[in-house]
DNA sequence: CACAATTATGTTATAATATAACATTCCAAT
DNA sequence: ATTGGAATGTTATATTATAACATAATTGTG
């Protein structure tokens, strides 16, 4: 085969198991709904799949939640908000380059090398707090 | 008693530390260091000591890692950037004013509203990448 | 092709992180 | 002293993640 690509292999299943979803997973939940292909899979098995569609900028891994989510805008790789909403649980991704300057602006000064961003807000989403008290 | 604090309480040897350790800490390496003062504690005592900590800022939960670490500065409870050292794991914090501005800006136009920020780079420190070829 | 080398996948077991649920103690207010 | 609430202790278990090794598929090379 002339790509790195193969049809139908666990990366494939766990990348539209993600995409079906209305929002984040976890890697159990993953293996859950991939129990249907294959009743025995393991957690290595979903691991190794999120770790590399998460390389490839295809996902995302919501550290504040350890859960996955599929990337909701082209920009793979470019890193993005990612808004979580404690009360409905949805995640709102924002491409955010004035973010990536002023953080870069930020760290030039101590000569850290930043290979990854993870940017997540908490809290609530505009329908989740239109209308109420708080 | 008049205030909400006791001394040589839990949250306070949790405190104590976190302060003296170099880095980052695991709730369970913290589990162990307590363990010096009575050897039956158990996880919730950490665990409630750390969440209380993290509530009033004085600690800082690196969600990235799963670990925790004093709060470096006197700016506790505003935001701050964690850059993490992937090669010797240090741990540098950065007050990060403009950071949290174009944060604002992103998420102001779609509503959201941030109770919480968590802004981690993972990356190199300074002295771990001068003079390297990388 | 035969074979080795490499990479991917499967499998078993266990490590590491975190919380639920309930019991007990402490302490202040009546 | 009693009660009510908060903090702490205790037991058990849930959740998240990876180590270590086995097997199979793929590729490169003579």
């Amino acid at each position: 085969m002339v790509g790195n690509k193969r049809k139908n292999d666990w990366t494939t299943r766990v990348m539209n198991c993600l995409r079906k979803s209305n929002g984040p997973m976890s890697a159990y939940d993953v293996l859950a709904d991939l129990r249907q292909f294959n009743p025995k899979i393991a957690p290595p098995t979903v691991y190794r799949a999120l770790t590399k569609l998460s390389e490839q900028g295809e996902i995302h891994r919501i550290e504040s939640l350890n859960a996955y989510i599929a990337c909701q805008c082209d920009h793979h790789s470019q890193a993005s908000i990612l808004s979580v909403c404690d009360d409905c649980g949805s995640i709102e991704e924002s491409i955010a380059p004035q973010v990536l300057k002023a953080i870069s602006n930020v760290v030039k000064k101590s000569g850290f090398r930043a290979s990854k961003q993870v940017i997540e807000l908490r809290g609530q989403c505009l329908s989740c707090h239109e209308g109420s008290a708080a």
